[in-house]
RNA sequence: GCGCCCGUAGCUCAGUGGAUAGAGCGCUUGCCUCCGGAGUAAGAGGUCGCAGGUUCGAGUCCUGCCGGGCGUACCA
């Protein structure tokens, strides 16, 4: 408005005259700041003699500052937030159903700290759209079959069978063991190669002995192509491929030849200097060595059995495939085992769901699924397996979606084949009209394939599911691998953050003992694990550090509940009902507000805004930092406004604003999922 | 190569096109005879990766670079 004002009267002044559009704009510039003032100052004159009710309006800096009769909104708000209860803040019921699904955890493997991130999204994605207004139906997808759970039921039966522990609630963990030592064992050749293409990538020392090192291999009777293709592979920093080796225990022969020259390295503590050109090592001389280490004690006896044991996976893969009976009971009972784990991890999480899917209740109408897209030719045979070419159907020039696996070679199941029936599923059977994914981000070219597949075999809804991709959880040392075994078991992480909370309360409140110091380690623990997963935007990768999920001090989730609990507390020694104070809710006098009420005020009245953004944006986090900022603003008030020791009516007014407050942070934690205790 | 994401204080992160860019951690200095100190007051700390553009106004939108991560046909 400023600007048109500007220009409108440097051209009646005609000082715009024979100026370039670029020199008139200068101009505008120029005056615009004391021009907006001008204005403002003039709109406010204006609504300032018009509009009495409003308490004040002024011009501040080119704004209209407009301020309203504080105390009588104040009862207002108060009243209102204390009559809905738990209810503050939730939105008109809304028509459309939404399904969301997340947690998907495993069957036969553990559930690790990854999996915490989805668990805690999902859950106040789910409570957030809830309290948005819409009815809302959360689901989970156990991935109960598939090749991690043959791998492991290979590896039970091989190796372990009659070793599981008695005690039933360990047996899934103890699976999830197993399936790690299966993948050790079915990518032994493979970590032993990588680490030897490592060291010739980024170990000079390494390569410059490799002279020295071969003519030892020799000495132990090594075939004379191997070596030399050793020599060579190692001095161009290549991979080395088993399927080129002669002869087939060159490299456990080779392995203590490289141990000694790593050991070597490892104890030399002259620095070494990078030299111009040469990679940044990724690694030191003493991971290498431990790399090395990992594998040497399996070296002879696992390298020559690899071969063997994949081969027997494959087969154990059929004997799923025939149905065999004793393998499916042996399924069913392990699954089990699982299963009550997972209940169990649930449970404690407060994961609620109306739905299990289970991909082994997938496979067959995948498998249909398959069939009727390479009758209709939407799907056909490539490279002897069924895939679709997305691109090319949709006559694309520019790779987008590219091509779609949904079988193996071999027949068995793929994650898509079973995805490929439960879209459908989800939408024919279960009437909703919303659909949620939440899922890791790295999935996101995969989801795009599948509902674009669904959308070319003519099920439209398929174009409106909505994958919610958040960002991974990585380690400090690197990304997180449960197949080698490194990821942090939830359960530890629990255990640590709960016991952590026990410790501090034993510190700071003795008084606390008993099953209620130990429910509200359990609250301040589980709370602070969760806040950690979602004060993080969904687009960012979360680092986890125990070190710091073990720190309860500031932004964190006991800031927020020990607000909570201090509301809780004057609310108890004032020996008032919740009932007595919104009887008086009505009539309360907030007169001479100071300015940290104000701003407690101003807060718990954006509430409802903020779960209506939150939801359309699928982001806890924003709720997060909502409930961050209403504890502050308690806590400025708690220290510049006493209560209880207040006279009246400002005892009662600052009573009710306590309730209010204590009511919204408690709505707000409950959408993250996140317990408020009365006491900590 | 192509696609997606990230880049804001020493570190970890907020920031809805709008006023002087904010928190926490860490560092420095204060506050418990006072409703619970898991708290609180203050200080130091910023070329918002770089360069253009759109706009009265850009950390925010657009384009191009730079740096990092992830994905990219029989893993899930």
């Amino acid at each position: 408005m400023a600007s048109e004002l500007i220009a409108a009267g440097l051209a009646e002044r005609g000082e715009a005259e024979g100026l370039s559009k670029k020199e008139v704009k200068r101009l505008v510039n120029e005056e615009m700041p004391d021009r907006s003032r001008e204005i403002a100052a003039a709109v406010a004159d204006h609504v300032r003699a018009r509009h009495p009710e409003f308490a004040g309006v002024e011009a501040a800096n080119g704004y209209v500052n407009i301020s309203f009769d504080a105390g009588a909104m104040a009862t207002r708000l108060v009243g209102e937030i204390l009559s809905r209860g738990a209810d503050y803040g939730r939105g008109e019921s809304r028509p459309e159903r939404v399904m969301v699904e997340h947690s998907q955890l495993n069957t036969h493997k553990a559930a690790h700290i990854g999996h915490l991130r989805n668990i805690c999204l999902g859950v106040s994605v789910t409570n957030l759209l809830a309290a948005a207004g819409y009815p809302t139906v959360p689901a989970t997808y156990i991935g109960d079959i598939g090749r991690h759970v043959i791998q492991c039921l290979w590896c039970y039966e091989r190796f372990h069978r009659g070793q599981e522990p008695s005690d039933i609630l360990q047996r899934g963990r103890w699976l999830g063991e197993v399936y790690a030592e299966a993948n050790r064992r079915l990518r032994f050749r493979k970590d032993a190669l990588d680490l030897l293409k490592l060291l010739a990538t980024e170990d000079p020392v390494f390569v410059t002995a490799i002279d020295r090192m071969l003519k030892k291999l020799v000495h132990r009777q090594a075939d004379g192509e191997d070596v030399a293709y050793l020599l060579g592979r190692t001095i161009h920093a290549q991979e080395i491929k088993e399927d080129q080796l002669r002869q087939d225990d060159v490299i456990p022969r080779y392995w203590p030849i490289v141990g000694e020259q790593l050991r070597l390295e490892a104890e030399d503590l002259t620095p070494r200097v990078v030299e111009e050109g040469q990679p940044e090592p990724t690694t030191t001389p003493a991971e290498r060595l431990a790399r090395w280490e990992a594998l040497a004690p399996d070296m002879d006896d696992w390298w020559g059995q690899v071969v063997g044991w994949e081969a027997e996976v494959k087969e154990t893969f059929q004997r799923w495939e025939r149905k065999e009976p004793a393998f499916v009971a042996l399924w069913d009972e392990t699954r089990e085992w699982s299963m009550v784990e997972l209940r169990r991890i649930f449970a404690e999480l407060g994961a609620h769901f109306d739905h299990w899917f289970t991909e082994s209740a997938v496979e067959e109408p995948g498998r249909a699924v398959v069939q009727d897209l390479l009758a209709r030719g939407i799907a056909e045979v490539s490279d002897g397996l069924p895939v679709v070419k997305i691109d090319e159907k949709l006559g694309l020039e520019q790779e987008t979606y590219r091509t779609l696996p949904i079988l193996r070679s071999d027949g068995t199941t793929l994650y898509a084949t079973k995805d490929l029936a439960l879209t459908r599923q989800k939408y024919e059977d279960h009437g909703i009209d919303i659909s949620i994914w939440v899922v890791d981000v790295r999935q996101s070219l995969y989801f795009d394939q599948v509902f674009k597949v669904l959308e070319l075999a003519g099920f439209e809804k398929a174009a409106e599911a909505i994958h919610l991709g958040y960002e991974f959880v990585a380690l400090p040392e690197g990304a997180i691998s449960s197949r080698k075994g490194t990821a942090p078991i939830y359960e530890d992480i629990r255990d640590a953050v709960v016991g952590r909370a026990r410790t501090i309360i034993e510190e700071k409140n003795p008084d606390l003992t008993g099953e209620a110091r130990d429910r509200v380690a359990w609250q301040v623990g589980i709370g602070s694990l969760k806040y950690t997963m979602l004060a993080r935007d969904i687009t960012k990768v979360v680092v986890f550090d125990l070190d710091e999920a073990l720190s309860f001090d500031g932004h964190a989730a006991p800031y927020i509940q020990y607000a909570h609990a201090r509301a809780s507390r004057i609310l108890e020694r004032a020996e008032l009902s919740p009932d007595a104070i919104l009887a008086t809710a009505g009539d309360l006098a907030f007169t001479g507000l100071e300015p940290s009420e104000l701003t407690l005020l101003q807060h718990l009245a954006t509430y409802p805004d903020e779960i209506q953004r939150a939801a359309a944006e699928y982001r806890p986090l924003l709720i997060t930092n909502y409930v961050y900022e209403v504890a502050k603003a308690f806590n400025d008030f708690y220290h510049a406004c006493p209560v209880l020791q207040s006279g009246e009516p400002t005892r009662s007014a600052r009573l009710a604003l306590v309730a209010a407050t204590r009511q919204t942070l408690a709505n707000g934690l409950a959408i993250l999922g996140i317990d408020a205790p009365e006491e900590m």
